[in-house]
DNA sequence: AAGATTTAAGAGTCTCTTGTCATAAATACT
DNA sequence: AGTATTTATGACAAGAGACTCTTAAATCTT
């Protein structure tokens, strides 16, 4: 699996949230609501709303109407953010075989091939907002 | 990270008993000796290799002079075969955000660029042989 | 002010992978 | 035959990530 579990639920919670915020980005989704629809763990998924909130994709508020939204318009919120703040470097930093100091001048055998699949995915994500892919959502109707 | 340690181990493992095999196909490399020079565990490198001679791309024979060595010549071992003997499926069968039936027609929002990526790596994986790796090894050395 | 709602924070548990070890089995050598 | 060498097997320990729960803090409503 490329991405931690908590990576996983950020980008699907951010995409859900995101969604929502198209009708209304001020008020607050419950996080409560949030698990219901995905279909995780509310206790896990606070945790892990906690760390985009602190990396500052998110915004919350506590008591009655609380919740979590975006921090930013989703037009501005790439993927590559919230992967960042969950596990960046241990994707795009890293060597297939776990070796360390492994690059351009001392690679491992897989390292050319690695460096290319991996800098292409990355691209994608530097290059794919919230938006973009909320507006995908809105044609395609894919699953969260 | 993609591969799990022991895939990882398995690799390396593979290729530097492939790279030994060049000199001396028929003889046995004791696995503590492997162990020492890729810098893992000797304990664990056991287990490891006991899969891919269960998986019959590598034999064992027990005793002085025992050890392991390819079960067949390296032109005719894929990475591919070594990946698939520890977790293929995980990796090439994967949802990058981890959803159940995850396909073309019915997508995760990440679907098409993760198959696009996952399936340009798994022809490498499919493409390369042992034995072009090692032959790579003869002129660059690269790390194990 | 009191009670209800909702996130924050920290401690604790579960599970799976990684890694270790002790013992058994096979083989070679003398 | 006996001993040394080496892999095989199964039990076990350690660590990390995933997940749960309890209590605290903030906010709203009445």
């Amino acid at each position: 699996m490329l991405f931690s579990q908590s990576c996983i639920y950020g980008i699907r919670a951010a995409l859900l949230v995101a969604i929502r915020s198209q009708k209304d980005s001020d008020s607050f989704t419950p996080i409560r609501m949030i698990a219901e629809e995905l279909n995780v763990s509310f206790y896990f998924l606070t945790k892990i709303l906690q760390t985009l909130t602190k990396a500052r994709i998110m915004e919350s508020y506590k008591g009655p109407n609380g919740g979590v939204r975006m921090a930013m318009a989703s037009e501005d919120i790439y993927l590559i953010d919230i992967i960042e703040a969950f596990d960046e470097d241990k994707v795009f930093d890293s060597c297939l075989l776990g070796l360390p100091g492994c690059r351009d001048d001392d690679p491992c055998p897989l390292h050319k091939e690695w460096k290319k699949s991996k800098g292409q995915l990355q691209k994608v994500f530097q290059r794919t907002s919230l938006a973009k892919l909320t507006k995908e959502a809105d044609r395609l109707m894919f699953r969260l």
